[in-house]
DNA sequence: AACTTGACGAGGG
DNA sequence: CCCCTCGCCAAGT
């Protein structure tokens, strides 16, 4: 077993496994903190593959607070629910206030954009 | 191997 | 606030 047993996705998910509940990260962030060859895009393409057993998918909204997957997944709203179980507050506009919930991994306190470099 | 499709995000109107 | 455009990159056809 060599580093690369992890795959693209598990790199992910090991990331979204270790938020806490009522807290939540973005997808950009994620793609932030894994660096070169992740983005936004992707980390939410990997999402939707995620196994709910195993991993908080629904602590990974978008940038603007809200969750991608309310007109998606079934039902409706799914992931907005089980988050507001959580304790998270959103508005009517289906809206969280990001400065409050959003966590950041040991290391990362700060926004890695306004970092220069938290691996040198 | 080429082309399409996203659970995205920054920037501009 | 809303809408659109474009860059991004893994996966599926």
């Amino acid at each position: 077993m060599n580093v690369d047993d992890r795959t693209y996705r598990e790199k992910v998910y090991e990331i979204v496994r270790k938020i806490p509940s009522a807290r939540v990260m973005t997808y950009g962030q994620i793609a932030g903190i894994l660096g070169e060859g992740y983005t936004a895009r992707t980390v939410g393409y990997v999402m939707h593959a995620a196994d709910s057993e195993n991993v908080p998918w629904q602590r990974v909204i978008n940038s603007q607070g809200k969750c991608s997957t309310d007109k998606l997944l079934l039902p409706h709203n799914i992931q907005q629910k089980i988050l507001e179980e959580e304790g998270v507050i959103f508005n009517d506009k289906g809206k969280c206030d990001l400065e409050k919930y959003r966590w950041f991994p040991e290391g990362f306190e700060e926004k890695p954009d306004d970092q220069p470099s938290l691996f040198g």
